[in-house]
DNA sequence: TTTTGAGTTGTTCGA
DNA sequence: GTCGAACAACTCAAA
């Protein structure tokens, strides 16, 4: 009997542009995933992406079938687990996709360590980005750490390798009888039911590879022709909304790499609108190189001299934000939508961000590990380099004034209050002149409105100005 | 080696 | 209403 490729999962689950999979063509191999909330020091998933895995992984095992596949679950250590099944199905090899989490490095190394121990080779593939971090450095082989220079020579490297077709066979090997029995998809207990918080995702969301595949196909026929100039906006679908498919690995970077380009060279898209898009797929390269360089990138700001950054602790505050209870509307929204949804707007985020770092002074730490349990699209890269980057603790800094104005943003960005309208129904009333600023609306307007503050819509949390000065006072300790 | 210019996403103030 | 300047200093990249 052949021996079996072990193909090991983690977040890749898709048929198209895989190459850890593609080793699987032609040959009988083992497709396991490992549900892994044993191993000490990985952070387990959050609420939302527990939610978005269930059908990830239903989705996925269905593709394999269809192939000839089989998806085989596991639930504990992966680090245990994955020799265990290999020793006992006497494995030919062992391939997975690579991750690039400190905590995820370490156990992947010491996976392949102990395979080695036992005769089992491990081979690991670049599925997760355009290309591998330690690729894209300085001349003095550092990080690059300002974002432009690092998409310019990313992108001087020239394109990364194509991406690779679906395999079209497999072969799924027999479970092998000594190896640790296998759990359903249910006993894993991914999805919420009671209480079910999961409708506002399932009504807005579809998981899987095909998921991926018509959200690229929409956003190519429609949203990309103004992205450069609407992507900012919250009050309409003008982004991709790929997040979590690429969180997922449910769809490649390389195949949205060669889809826009392909789009662009037919003139089917505006470059400058093609070129914003393919810069966000690089912002997202430049937080695994962050990442990478800095494996507690959720732990430790990046700029050391932000540990000593004036924190407040306040619980109260703290829920009235996540709870989208601030009083101020585009903040609200954006918590609303996030809480329903398992997503927001980025430009939304910013202004969240901002909002609980700058206007409260609470701890980014906090805001990054609530998006983690509330966000299907959080990652172990995005996730902590974007709210470094708010915080101003990041890599590439922002100025210290940069301070977002939540009223002046929402008229900005959400001019007519369309995004605040639909996630903060009881503002729905008011005219778009008093929509960002409920409680310096005419008395009048407000009672016209149905609106009383401090009954059916909080007053202010904070004051803007003093909480402006506060914040600057803060950051000027820091700096100091 | 030294120097120079730039740095995703902002706000406020005064003319 | 619009516009430009000021808001620090620093680090990094590139010439």
């Amino acid at each position: 009997m052949t021996r079996p490729l072990l193909v090991w999962l983690r977040d890749d689950l898709r048929l198209d542009d895989q190459p850890a999979l593609r080793a699987a063509e032609g040959r009988p191999a083992i497709f396991l995933y490992i549900f892994d909330e044993k191993s000490p020091d990985l952070r387990p998933l959050g609420g939302a992406a527990k939610w978005w895995l269930a059908g990830s992984l239903e989705a996925f095992d269905a593709s394999l079938r269809a192939r000839g596949g089989r998806l085989d679950i596991l639930r504990g250590a992966a680090g245990t687990l994955v020799p265990e099944v290999a020793r006992a199905c006497a494995a030919s090899e062992v391939v997975w996709t690579r991750r690039y989490g400190g905590a995820e490095i370490a156990l992947d190394a010491a996976i392949k360590r102990e395979l080695a121990g036992i005769g089992v080779a491990a081979r690991s593939f670049n599925g997760q980005l355009l290309r591998e971090p330690w690729e894209v450095v300085n001349d003095a082989g550092q990080p690059v750490k300002v974002f432009t220079p690092f998409w310019r020579r990313h992108r001087a490297l020239g394109p990364p390798p194509a991406p690779l077709p679906a395999p079209e066979h497999l072969e799924a090997a027999a479970w092998p009888a000594q190896a640790p029995p296998r759990a359903s998809l249910e006993a894993l207990g991914l999805r919420p039911t009671r209480p079910d918080w999961a409708g506002g995702l399932r009504a807005t969301w579809r998981p899987g590879e095909a998921g991926a595949g018509e959200r690229l196909s929409a956003f190519l026929a429609a949203a990309i022709q103004g992205y450069a100039d609407r992507r900012d906006r919250p009050d309409g679908e003008h982004t991709s909304r790929l997040s979590p498919h690429l969180r997922f690995g449910e769809i490649s970077p390389r195949r949205i790499l060669a889809s826009v380009e392909a789009a662009m060279a037919q003139g089917a898209i505006p470059a400058r609108s093609g070129e914003k898009f393919l810069a966000e797929i690089g912002w997202r390269e430049f937080s695994y190189s962050l990442l990478y360089a800095a494996p507690d990138l959720a732990r430790r700001a990046w700029q050391p001299r932000f540990e000593a950054f004036p924190f407040r602790r306040d619980g109260a505050a703290f829920r009235a934000w996540a709870q989208g209870r601030t009083g101020y509307p585009i903040v609200d929204a954006g918590m609303r939508e996030l809480w329903t949804t398992g997503y927001m707007h980025n430009r939304v985020r910013m202004i969240v961000a901002s909002f609980l770092i700058k206007h409260l002074l609470l701890d980014w730490r906090d805001g990054e590990a609530w998006f983690w349990d509330t966000l299907c699209d959080a990652d172990a890269a995005n996730n902590p380099a974007s709210w470094q980057w708010v915080a101003g603790s990041g890599a590439d800094a922002a100025p210290y004034f940069r301070i977002f104005n939540p009223m002046l943003q929402g008229e900005k960005f959400d001019t007519d209050g369309v995004y605040v309208r639909r996630w903060v129904p009881e503002l729905r009333a008011l005219p778009s002149s008093a929509i960002h600023a409920p409680w310096q609306a005419p008395a009048a307007a407000l009672a016209g409105a149905g609106v009383r503050l401090g009954e059916t819509y909080p007053r202010p949390m904070v004051d803007h100005d003093f909480a402006r000065q506060r914040a600057l006072a803060a950051l000027a300790e820091v700096n100091a």
